[in-house]
DNA sequence: CATGAATGAGTTTTCATTCAT
DNA sequence: TATGAATGAAAACTCATTCAT
């Protein structure tokens, strides 16, 4: 699955081929199949493992009586832990515009972890803290703030590091905030 | 060109077989190659094009002596009704992060159109409007925010209009200016 | 049809794309099709042309009445002025073990210029100058010897100039007659 | 390989598709790339294997002490030998004059199986019983009335036998010594 | 008559999947 | 359970031939 993480990550699903992800695993081509139905099965575990696992890495210890800046803070430093220890798992999560071959349970669980994300901008909303319109809005803002951060990092246009991390956190929360 | 974009759009240059575009496109397979070296020359061609089309979108009747402000104003509004006329165009483009089948040449432009925005925000800088860190980190910013909101209306967590476009806009400025 | 030889000498007749003679010779691909039914139709006319031209070189002006040695002079002078003078075309009909394609009345046409070398043997096995064994075989040995110092040519292996091709005539001529 | 070497010889390189092959092989289509990589790969090393096969039968028992005489008649024995053996073989290694798809490593094969022919001439050279010319000269000289006759018999011009193949050898050496 | 874009069957090659060992 | 050669359908690409202009 480590294998199939990175060939997938850096080539795409439909870029890789089956007998390359057993050779970078050690394991013989018919061993896949004995722990997957099929390619797409395969797909589909690791799109699950790795998004439950952004999931624990939100919902673990979660500070639901801090401040909402607080919580803004752990939800910032969750995301970049998550980059910065699996940025082929971020890039494979992130990457699935496309992802014709994800099933509605893997669709269902990205909708899920987007949905932490609102629940926090509303209890933020509620005390007076963040901006009020759809929380999605503002939950999509800082993402995408991360997400093209990273991706900056990835095409070398920007450096990979907790200050500039940082950076782009309070640049979101200024805008996040009300006046 | 035109079922090449929405075939690759959609499905990702692997995901997505001549035939199937030749058909799309009502001609025969080989018609492709009589216009077209290979796969990869066309999906270079088209992506050549489109990210032309972006650059020329954001370089007509910039605002050059306008206000930071303005400038913004101008920027935002150019690549919303880019991706508001072409929105496979605009999936297209940004979806290339695993495109080791793109050309430098291509890889170049986009570096150039990225240009374009830093050099705005050098600007806003030296007028003392926008906060002073690396341009980039502007840049990927409110571009961050724009990418996440359309695809979060591809994937029907957001509604595509104006108005809401707009309101992520006025996000990023108010983290983007000085304070 | 010059284009064509030479496509066809270099390359055979499966290694050559028809678009790619039109190209050569300055035409549209459409236009070999005004003149010729198919490629097969070209390759056959070729090779009739050709055949005929080496069997022309031959008959002209063969010294009927003049001595055995004589009369082996003469073929040899006109196999050797033949390939001087369209090496490109003897190769092409010499290379046609695989020619599936070619039509009866062309391998007829080979069999033909045979049938001189033969004649020839004939005459000079009726005077007592040639050794009596089958025609073709004494044909067979000195066309044979001919041939591959042509291909030793080609390879470079050895050098293409008279001194060189009339060596191997008396060579074979040594051979040839009674002792 | 058997069936490919059958296809080969009998319709060349670009006249035989890989199906063909794996059909006649009695295998499917995609099996041929697991042993070969590509089309060429598995000419090149059908002419490899032939070719040196066609060495060891040169070089096996070369008897180096022997007499002028009787090293031409090893020469020419296993030459016959082999073709008698192998003739679909002989017939692909000799016929390759167009092979632009023979990589270097053959190309240096074949000249070195023309080595030791010339090999053999010099050292008859040498001893005053060959006529002193440029070796390739002799050698071309009886491989090239061989390989007609070989040829001839394919074409039905002459018989396979040995008795027609001793005749050959008998003309060419009365050619090669000196007077 | 010349053109050359269009065609689609055929070519080389790849690859998800199977299955005998 | 692990293997990896075998499979054959499908992919990328080519090319002999046609035909509207």
């Amino acid at each position: 699955m480590a294998a199939a993480l990175n060939l997938f990550s850096e080539l795409g699903f439909h870029g890789v081929a089956v007998p390359r992800i057993a050779k970078d695993a050690g394991i013989a081509t018919g061993s896949v199949y004995n722990y997957f139905k099929s390619k797409e099965d395969l797909v589909n575990e690791l799109f699950w493992i790795w998004k439950q696992k952004l999931k624990g890495y939100y919902l673990t210890d979660f500070p639901a009586d801090a401040s909402t800046r607080m919580q803004f803070e752990f939800i910032w430093q969750r995301l970049h832990k998550y980059t910065d220890d699996f940025p082929q798992a971020f890039l494979f999560i992130e990457d699935h515009l496309h992802a014709s071959y994800l099933t509605k349970d893997c669709l269902a669980l990205e909708e899920e972890v987007f949905e932490i994300g609102r629940y926090f901008v509303r209890g933020g909303q509620a005390a007076g803290v963040l901006r009020v319109t759809d929380p999605q809005m503002i939950v999509g803002f800082f993402f995408g703030a991360f997400v093209q951060y990273f991706k900056d990092t990835r095409s070398n246009r920007q450096i990979w590091n907790i200050e500039n991390s940082l950076a782009i956190r309070d640049l979101c929360w200024a805008a996040m905030v009300v006046e």
